[in-house]
DNA sequence: ATTGGCACTCGGTTGGCGAGAGTGCTGGAG
DNA sequence: CTCCAGCACTCTCGCCAACCGAGTGCCAAT
């Protein structure tokens, strides 16, 4: 009993059953796959398969069909990476060259995975607290408010507005601001707390309380884990006849709007190289433990990871085409985005 | 046959069957609703009720379901408004009033109609050729490039990068900067083009072409169409039970994901006094035919519609509570927002 | 105009039956 | 030791018939 043409029934499986949906049985497997064996063989290898957890029966005459465990083995050594179509690579990279702004860049970058692979995205906007600051800006408006405008260089824009007390001249705001985008040049921005403290301490005595201020709403702003947005697209496709779930869709769903709940999970599983994929039940979210999970990291093109970006479907999915979309555009992203 | 009472009878078969979700008979009608007449007049009425195209029913021995018409004129005529809650008011209140900024104005507000309707809610972002400008923000960054941000009234904050042939100085941007603002100042973003002009026209020629560059991003950018944000929320409560579409809910997601038709509806149906309603088959969108979506516009304190929010659900909803959550979170927008 | 009575219609449910698909097992061949 | 053909067994699914109940429409009586 060869344990390569295991793992090749087992291949077979997982690919007619992602193709039709419907468990596959021995006949079948030997009909559409020239393994060179009979229905019989395959009836034993199916066995040891099953003994072994990788495949399971919904019922007891009826085919077989993958387990968690099953998809796993087949994501991690048995699938075969299949690059994107030229034409499909060259839909990328124009569409996302069109984008105008980042907020473009993020939906079109949702847009192009939900439609690539036929399921939900999740695009992370550039988390702030891996960014880079680019420029502040201080804007007096009418009464006595300042808008605090913060532009990161993957191109975010954070605004807050902040109370001060006192009048304050556009002489010294100007200074303030001369002052803190010099501090903060080039800075993380979770590292601009200390270089803020100094020039807050070098401002004359009158105009320290603004400055402390100011300093305090911009690194308050910038540490919520609050202000970590992400955009869902595709919702749609989840209701396509080819995604029967077996507890419907709506645990799916809400598990979707679970937005930070949601982003901790897509964080977590994201380690820095490449994509991460993960499988039905290895998700800790109760609601999506019939899908999996497909993510990567994406970022300036030095390689750092400043936001993630994921497909999700049900876990009966294309592993390969879906794994090839979402490094495609990730990749495509870290070329394109600002920096 | 009092006309009356037939609209009594109205009345009741839509109530109930918003409450329950099945088919009214007339049995059940007078043991609910205390009509003071028995079965078989009841039935007299239903006969000439759906004579008059207001109640259909499903099949021959079932009860009577409203048709569109039907709602129609229940939310035109039969509808006690039905204010909310205390608790709800103050809900509302202090969960808007706990937003940070403008991002997260609107996506509360969708949160808050999101889960006071139980349906899908929809809110555009203030439109930016219906605000006004705040202030006006010229960054250079590392390369001969620049960095465009507009800042509304509404608190929106738009950027564009702008590629500048020639090199400039800080002098130069700092005065280009300084007059844009006093030409825009108070003006609504469509005007300000022929402010612009002047602007540009009273530049010294050296630096003519990057002012005209700046204004030529400035109110392109502001005229898209394709600019008009909205946020969707609540997608979840489509899959809840008590929701269930003939044609399956896959055309509606699919109408939610078309935001640019979406919001061309919207804008459509809403007119600038209060709550509109758009009942089944009254939308001209095709997804849409079994749903109904109530819509009112927000804006600033004076009155001014610069944007819309809604709530979408089946047509058979709770009209009364819908219309009442739409306009009591667009009434508090409206005094939340900066003005 | 209203009402009680009555025959009628039709959808939904239940139970039984047969066909089909797939399995596990066993015994024999290479 | 591996492979395979044959066979009995199990279970789902689709179909059909029968039945039940809810609700209607109509009519005659008040």
């Amino acid at each position: 009993m060869s344990e390569e043409r295991r793992l090749d029934v087992l291949r077979a499986i997982v690919e007619d059953y992602v193709r039709t949906r419907e468990p596959v049985g021995s006949r079948i497997l030997t009909e559409r796959h020239r393994l060179g064996v009979s229905p019989a063989t395959v009836r034993n290898d199916m066995a040891a398969l099953e003994e072994a957890g990788l495949i399971a029966q919904p019922h007891t005459s009826a085919g077989r069909i993958p387990t968690d465990k099953g998809y796993r083995l087949f994501v991690d050594q048995l699938a075969e990476v299949r690059p994107l179509t030229v034409p499909q690579k060259r839909a990328i990279e124009t569409f996302l060259s069109e984008a105008v702004d980042l907020d473009d860049v993020v939906t079109r970058a949702g847009r192009l995975i939900a439609q690539l692979t036929g399921q939900v995205a999740v695009v992370q906007y550039p988390s702030l607290r891996r960014s880079g600051l680019r420029h502040l800006e201080l804007v007096p408006t009418a009464e006595g408010r300042l808008l605090v405008v913060v532009i990161t260089d993957t191109g975010r824009v954070e605004q807050r507005f902040l109370d001060v007390p006192v009048g304050m001249d556009d002489g010294t705001l100007g200074e303030l601001r001369a002052r803190f985008n010099a501090a903060a040049a080039g800075h993380r921005l979770t590292e601009i707390g200390t270089a803020f403290e100094r020039v807050t301490e070098a401002m004359p005595d009158e105009h320290r309380a603004l400055a402390t201020a100011v300093a305090e709403v911009v690194t308050a702003a910038l540490g919520e884990e609050s202000e970590e947005r992400i955009v869902l697209t595709g919702q749609a496709n989840l209701a396509r006849s080819s995604m029967r779930f077996e507890q419907g869709l709506r645990p799916v769903l809400e598990a979707l709007e679970e937005q930070v709940v949601l982003l901790g999970l897509l964080t977590d599983m994201t380690d820095d190289a490449g994509v991460a994929v993960s499988i039905g039940h290895e998700n800790r979210l109760a609601g999506l433990t019939e899908t999996s999970v497909v993510t990567s990291g994406y970022g300036s093109s030095d390689g750092d990871t400043v936001a993630i970006l994921s497909s999700i479907g049900p876990t009966r999915m294309d592993y390969p085409g879906t794994i090839a979309a979402v490094r495609a555009v990730a990749r495509y992203l870290s070329r394109v985005l600002p920096s």
